[in-house]
Formats: structure tokens, sequence, C-alpha cells
DNA sequence: CATGAATGAGTATTCATTCAT
DNA sequence: CATGAATGAATACTCATTCAT
């Protein structure tokens, strides 16, 4: 019960299987038979809770950015700028960690041609919330004064880029790397 | 007149159409038929110049990513790491903007399943060369010490975190937002 | 009823629509999608049966060549070198005549390119059975002293050389010819 | 002069290659291009020759077949069944060492659907001349009375196994095997 | 005449999707 | 509900043929 997450659900090991075969060889690369077959389902089995393989994606898709964004901004405290960059640097190191495939997959999507509109819908919620987080702290002189949009941008890039470093290298990143990093984008944007 | 670059040669034109589309759709969204459409060339063309679909991704790749290479680390000039910083960065965001599919198509083939030894070897080769620079700074106290790897990681997300955000506003980023970011950049890396 | 070998088996109906059309076209002459309208069965489906094009001839040849030997060589009569040539010549007959097609496509076949080494493998465990066949009967002074190969060559190929004069009329030899063929052959052959 | 047979001319070289490749992968097998190569000359020289590949192998077909023709029957000798039958099969077994590659080629295009009507019109006269010479030996009692078409095919088929058997081996069949073989064939036919 | 780059129809093969069981 | 065999449209690639040089 509770948050029960078990995968004897069919519908759930389709999108386990899909998670992991679209983040290794991408939406294109990944076919749906090869799907079923790792989520040790038949074919068909797939097309009776998905309409289509692009339904899929997309509802993977806002599944995994709904999860995301519950686990980073939920009950977001309130406090200075500094404690709020560092749990929200927290919570995403947490979940990039606890479930790099997923972060993978999100990443993966930047403007797929494939995600429908209800999709890009969500996405755009999502970035709102965060940019008026960071409007919020600018207001109150915390933060530099640049377009949310491109102080998102370094802040995520940078979060990024810090995670490929480490699949480039097959190791997870060191707790003193999280911080350190936290430490340099906290000095990037800090007022 | 000059020795212009015009695309009258029909390998060109290949190159050019299918780093259009490999970016928009990519490596396997693309059919070939597609790229000699927009290269306004027959389907076995691309066959004289390329033996293969994947012969083609690599040899853009290389291509592109040695352009990068050439314009950003050609000549790097001494001098304190401030200054070699704003180098870069400058040249980055020249290179960006006037090459804007080509950084990004760039970006999307980080660890591609259809790279080849020889395009890994390239992008080792370009890695290091960074990672070096890196390495001399903080050795002169310039930079925080951090793995390079980690610190070209948070870095060179950073900026295509900031070149993606304009992608999405389908807009070029201003040229004080560039400083902008190269500033919270440095502030982000200096000891 | 019984256990027929009726065609209702996908996979029998595309080996024999193989069979007739690598027989009138040749392997090379023939597309994958023609032996799919006449088996009156989708493309794709020969690719659940054969992995490919090349796959299926061998499948067919070792079939085949398979049958021919069980129906001509199967429980060799005991008995002196003319019986015996009149026991395997006959049986020739009796399998070249209701199994033309596969005759055919067995003679075609011989060294060709798309052959694999299981295929020559049968081919040779074949030949060497009728060799060995023509070595006793060559021990006990019947049969003319040539190299086996030569002997079976002079045989199968005078044989062949008969039926193609048939396919040529498009008319089956008539028993009458068969008879004279039978004697001809075996005074080539006794010594 | 004389029989000047030279490859200087680009029409023969052409006809020259196409021979080889036809004999080894066939006429589907081989790639037009291919035969350019081979006869050093560029793809499109060839279309100055022959109007399309089936022209190609239709020349070569006449060709072939006419010489064959001409080395064997030209002025048979009058004389005795086993006189001819001998200078006959000794002339073809000239003809084959001589010219293996033509044998073999004209043996692979029996019935090949991309002969056309000439060169079916061509093996119909040569065939019946064969059939002629047989049937004035038969009438002279000197032959088996069978069907001309089915003597011949005994006697061509019989030849051709024997040169398989050879070419199996990769050797030249020695002079004793021939003679050998044409007693063996003497005995089959006679009457 | 000779060339070989260019073409696009044609080939083998894959794969999203359906449907009888 | 679940399956996986069956499908055919779509894909990467080849090759006979043309034509500008």
């Amino acid at each position: 019960m509770a948050t029960a997450t078990k995968t004897t659900n069919k519908r759930d090991a389709v999108m386990n299987a899909a998670l992991e075969l679209f983040v290794e060889r991408g939406f294109y690369g990944t076919a749906v038979p090869e799907i079923a077959d790792k989520a040790e389902v038949g074919a068909g089995t797939i097309y009776r809770y998905f309409p289509s393989k692009e339904a899929l994606v997309n509802e993977l898709y806002r599944q995994e950015k709904t999860r995301f964004g519950a686990a980073v901004v939920a009950g977001i405290p309130v406090g200075n700028a500094r404690e709020l960059f560092h749990t929200l640097w927290r919570r995403m190191v947490d979940f990039a960690v606890e479930n790099q495939k997923s972060f993978m997959f999100l990443e993966l999507q930047h403007h797929a041609a494939y995600l429908d509109a209800e999709s890009h819908a969500l996405e755009h919620r999502m970035t709102s919330m965060f940019e008026n987080v960071i409007k919020s702290a600018q207001a109150r002189g915390e933060l530099k004064a640049g377009t949310p949009a491109l102080m998102m941008g370094l802040v995520m890039g940078a979060f990024v880029g810090v995670i490929r470093s480490c699949v480039e290298i097959d190791l997870a990143p060191a707790s003193a790397d999280w911080k350190l990093a936290e430490q340099c984008m906290w000095e990037a944007i800090r007022a």
C-alpha cells in the first residue's frame, strides 16, 4: 500500500522498460517489441495501455517530470536565498542520484519533436515555478539580476553538466563534488 | 567572389542538410531520403560521398568538433585566468551564435551509440585540452580546486543551458545576457 | 485427413514459393516481395521464419537435398551393379518427375556463392555416398575404372541433360525414354 | 590482322570482362559498373556499345554460341558414326579446355529469362544441327534409336557433368579422363 | 568518343501496429 | 485481458542508366 510502486503491474513494467531503453538508445532508436521484451510483456499488451509509441513517451515524460517537480519543489521552505538554493540543489542531487535514468531521460527530451502539447504545457508550468522562485529572490536583491530564464539555464545547465561529467566516467559523483558544485553555482548567481 | 564557401558542392550540401535535420529530429529520426531532399540531391548521391548514414554523422561530428576546437582554442592567449576565461567564453559565444546548429548538434551527440572510435578519440583529445587549461589555472591558484572534469562540466553545462534557454524562446541572447552569464560563471569557478 | 502436408503453414508456403521462383528466375533475379506475394504472405512475415534471403535459400537447399538423398539412397538394396544402377536410376526418375522444381533447383545451386558452409558440407556428404557406391562396384570389376568423380559426373550430368531436354519441350519424358536413357548410361559405365 | 582478338578494342574488353563476371557471379549478381571496372572502361562507355545490360548478355551469348558452333561443327567430316563422334567430342573438349569461361557461360544461360528471341532462335538452330547429325547416324543404324533430343541431352549433359566434376576439384581433366569419358558415352549411344 | 558523377526506381530488411486466438 | 504472429509501409542502401563535360 502507501506509495506502492510494485512492478507486478504490467503498465509500470512497460514504463520502466521504456525509460531504460529510451535513455540508452533514444526514442527512435528503440523498437516497441524491445520494450515489450524488456518488460516481459507481449508486444500487443503495450497497446492496451498506450495508444501509440508517441503516447507512451509522452506519458512517461509527464510522469517523470511530475515526480521530479514533486521531489524538488514540494513545500519549498521559506528562508533566505542561500538556504533555499541549498535545499533545492540538494533535492535535485537526491533525485538525480536515486533516479539517474529518469533524470537523464528528462534531459534528453528537451524539445523533442514527438512531445505533445500537454507535455509542453507541463514543462512550461514547471519552468514558471522555478522562474518565480528566482524572481522573488531577485526582488529581494539576493540574486544577480538576469532574466529568470537565463539564471535558470545557467544553474540547470551546470547541474546537468556535472551529472554528465560523472556519467562519462561511469561513476557517481562524490558528495564532496556535489558540495563544491553547489558552492560554485551559488557564487555564480548570488547578488 | 573570393573563395566563397558556396554550396554548389554536393558533398557540402549533404553535410549541411544533415546537420539541420539531425539537430531537429535526431539521427534515428532523420531518414536518408529526407537529407537528400533538403540537400536537393538524389538519394543515391549521398552514397557516393559517404559509405553509410553512420559514416555521415561521424564525418559531420568530426568536422564540426574540429571547427569548434579551431575557433575556440586556436592560439590561446597567455595571461591570467580571468582574461583567459573571458577569451574562451567570448569565442564560444561567437561560435555558438554564428553556428547555432553546429553547436546544438555537437551537444546532442554526447556518447551516442553510433559515434565510432575515431570520433570518440577526437572528443577525448579536445576534452583533455580544456582540462589541461583548467589544471594550469588551478595550479596557479586562480581557480577553485575541483576535478577538472567537474569544473568543465559546470562551465560547459551552464553555457549549453544558456544557449538552450534562448533556443526555447527562439531568440538569440542579447550580448548583455552573455556578459552577465560570463560574470556568473567566472564567479562560479574563481578561487 | 491423416497428417496431410497441406500448406496452411506459412513457413512452408514461403519455401514453396521461393522454390518455384528461384527455379524460374534464379536467386538474385527473385525479389523477396515476389516470394511473399506468391506465398500469399506479408513481406515481413518471411523474416519471422528466415533471418535473411540467403538463409532462406540455404534452408531450402538443405531441405530439398535431404529429401532427394532420402528418396534415392534410403536403404540401397544389395545386389549386382546392374540391379543397383536400375534402382538408383528409377528412384532418381521418380523423384525428378514428382519434384521437378526441386530437382532443377538443386541443379542450379551448384557452387553458388550464397551457399553457406553447412550446405556445402551436406553436399559433400551426399557426393561421398554416391562415390562410395561407385567405388565398391568398381572394386568388384562391374564398372569401368575411372575416378568416381568422373563417373558420377557422367551419369548425373546425363540424367540432368535428359531432364533439361524435357523441360525445353515442356513435356515430361515418356517412361520409354527413361528406360532407354537408363540402358544408355548403363552401357556407358559398365565394365 | 587475321583473327585479331586484341583487347585494345573497348567493345571486346567489355565483353571479356562481362564473360568472366557473369560466369563467376551470374547475370543478376554482376553490376554494370563492375564490368566497366574490370574492362578498365568508364561505366557510360558500355552504353555506347550496348543499349542495355540485357542486350550485352544476349550479344555475348550469341557470340560465344557462334564461336562454339564454328569450333565444333565447322566442316563436319564424313565417315562412320564412331569417327564422327570422336571428332565432335574431341572438338568439344578442345573448345571447353581453351575457352572454359565461354563454355561455362553458355551452360549457365540455359533458358535464362533475359535471353531474347534472337538468342533462342540461334540456340534452336544449333540444336537442330546437332539433332540432324544424330538423325542421320540413327538412319544408318549406327546409334540407338531414341528421340534426337534425348540422345543429345544425354551426351551434352554427360559432357557438362565431366567439366563440372573438374571445376569442383579445380583441376583440368586429364586427357586420359577425356578419353575414358568419350569411350563411355560412345558405348552409351552406339546401336 | 569517353567519362564518371548523378539519379531514382528498386531491393532487402525493420518495425509500429493490429487482431485472431 | 494478454499474447505474439502477421502485416505493409517505411528505411537504408544498390545499381542500371543518363548526360554534362
